[in-house]
DNA sequence: TGCTGTCATGTTATAAGATAACATTGCGTT
DNA sequence: AACGCAATGTTATCTTATAACATGACAGCA
C-alpha cells in the first residue's frame, strides 16, 4: 500500500504557528482573527497568515470554507487520502462538522462527467442547525 | 398543482437594472463590476447593488457563487421550485453551468439527517475545466 | 387634506478580506 | 566566499461588504 505523506517536509515556523491556532480553535477562524492571535508571536501583516494558510491548504492540513471566508484544521487525525470534504456549518453556534462521503463524491463526479466537465475540486458546504442547537430551539 | 410564484411583486428599478446586467452577461459578475456597468444609469454606491442582489437572491432569480464572490442569473427560464443548485465553474474561461440534480440533493439530505443536522441551504460548486476548454487543451 | 407607516433609495464612511511589489534573512550547496 | 532558493518581513493597495444615517415615493386611512 502506498503511503500518503502529509509531513513530507516539516512545517515552517509560521505554518506551525497558524496550524496550531486552527487546531486549538473549536471552530473556523478568519485570517485576520489568526493574525490578531499571533501578534504576540511577532506576526505583523496579513500576508504572513495567508502565505502559511496557502501552504497548509496545499498540504491538506487545513480547509478553506468558501461561504465563510474562514479556515478550519482538517479533522482527520492521521494521513489518509480522504475524499473531497463536505462541511456542515451551524449558523447558530458556528461549529463545523467535516464529512467525507464516497456516495457524494461519486454523484459529483457523475454530474461532472455527464457535462463533459473535468473536475479538479469540489466545494460542498451545508448550512443549517447542528443537532445541539436544533435541540435547544 | 400549486403554483410557485417568483414575480409575486414586480422588480423595483434597481433590482431590474441589476438583473438585466446579470442576464446579459455570459458569466458571473462581481458586485463591483455590476456597479461600474450601471454608473451610466445613475448608480453611485456598492449598497445600491448589494441591496438589489440580496432581493434577487431571495427571489431565486440570482445565485451567489461563494467561491468566486460573484453572482449569476438563474438559468431556469420559468418559475419552478428547482432544487438546490450545483454549479460547474470553469477555471479557464469562467463559464458557469448550473446543474439541478435530485440525486445530489437526496445524498446531501441523507448526510445531514445522519448527522442530526437541520439543513436549510447547500453550497455546491465544482471547479475544473468545461468541455470546451478541456478540448482546447 | 394631511398624517403615518413602510419600503426603496441615496450617500458617506468604514470594516473585512486578499494580494502586489519589493526588501531581507537564513541556510544548504558548490 | 559566492550563489541560489525558499521563507520571511514590510508597506501599500486592491477588492468585497456593511454600518449608519438621510431622503424620497407611495399606499391606507382618519
Amino acid at each position: 500500500m502506498t503511503a500518503h505523506i502529509h509531513n513530507h517536509t516539516a512545517l515552517t515556523k509560521n505554518q506551525a504557528l497558524v496550524f496550531s491556532e486552527l487546531s486549538k480553535a473549536d471552530g473556523p477562524l478568519s485570517a485576520y482573527t489568526i493574525l490578531d492571535q499571533l501578534r504576540d508571536e511577532g506576526f505583523r501583516a496579513p500576508l504572513q497568515v495567508y502565505r502559511a494558510l496557502d501552504k497548509l491548504v496545499e498540504f491538506g492540513l487545513v480547509h478553506r470554507l468558501e461561504s465563510l471566508n474562514a479556515f478550519v484544521a482538517c479533522s482527520h487525525k492521521d494521513c489518509q487520502a480522504h475524499s473531497a470534504a463536505a462541511f456542515a456549518i451551524c449558523e447558530k453556534c458556528g461549529q463545523v462538522n467535516e464529512i467525507s462521503d464516497a456516495g457524494l463524491d461519486d454523484r459529483l463526479r457523475e454530474l461532472a462527467d455527464a457535462a463533459g466537465f473535468s473536475l479538479t475540486r469540489s466545494v460542498v458546504e451545508m448550512r443549517g442547525l447542528c443537532s445541539a442547537c436544533r435541540a435547544a430551539a
